[in-house]
DNA sequence: CTGTGTGCAAAGGGTTTGCAAGTAC
DNA sequence: GTACTTGCAAACCCTTTGCACACAG
């Protein structure tokens, strides 16, 4: 592998480490979700940035990114599911999927904002213990606003 | 659950006032939501509840009560919906879903925390406007603690 | 070469629609 | 009586499974 492109490196380099074989397929999904940083995606809209696919092979995939560790669900308010890529404490055992979503309501695009949560106090009756926090934000974006 | 007559009223002027007949099924999917007051159910979770029904009719009647603003969707993390009854800021055009939920990991039961989150501050980068804000914990409840 | 991934077909399961009979008002 | 609700059947998705072929390692 001498000088390919940064792009394509990362995205071969994504898949191995998380034991996947780079498949011409897996890395054009791949690279949708890395066009779209930060952004988690409908099944859908992954599908309108495929020219050509096979939705039975598109659910086989999101379910081995997702068993890897790749990416992660994150449901929406409408009860459908969205997937964004996980960041570095997302591992195969684990999804840190914990942290804040926004949704915007005018051009449905939800991203992930996990530094925006500043602090977040709360109080449950005794003998509660919380183990995973999830904020979502809806409203509108700076480009609809 | 002895059923007062209070209760009985309750269930028929709750259906009047939000333009819902009062038929038998209705009063007792109503019922159910009202002895787990607070909890978020699933579809799966009322059909336990009933001796008799027909999972169509239910269907409907979820819709029916949804689009009335008697109930209202709280998507889980698992990616399924439950429902949880609507308080006053609930109508037909708006549905105040805004408040806190827990989910207890052990016994899967979702409960309306509307009180426990005492402060919450986040940092959206410019322009974002912030309509509602959603803030699902997880962990365990004290029944499974 | 071996094991995995892909694509088509078919099965499976949950949800929605159609319609006749029943019920609220 | 009229309009809405109910329950059954069928249609309609979306998702999963099976299997033959293709491809990565």
């Amino acid at each position: 592998m001498a000088h390919h492109h940064d792009d394509i490196n990362n995205l071969d380099t994504l898949l191995q480490h998380h034991g996947l074989r780079k498949t011409a397929f897996r890395k054009e999904v791949l690279d949708i979700f890395r066009n779209r940083k930060g952004q988690a995606l409908s099944q859908g809209d992954i599908e309108q940035n495929l020219d050509h696919w096979d939705r039975i092979t598109l659910y086989r995939t999101l379910k081995s990114f997702e068993d890897k560790g790749l990416i992660h669900q994150t449901p929406e308010v409408n009860g459908t599911t969205k997937y964004a890529l996980c960041g570095q404490k997302c591992s195969s055992h684990h999804h840190d999927d914990g942290h804040a979503h926004f949704h915007c309501l005018k051009c449905n695009v939800t991203q992930c904002v996990h530094e925006a949560v500043e602090s977040l106090s709360y109080n449950l009756p005794e003998n509660y213990s919380v183990k995973e926090v999830k904020v979502m934000l809806s409203g509108t974006c700076a480009s609809c606003g």
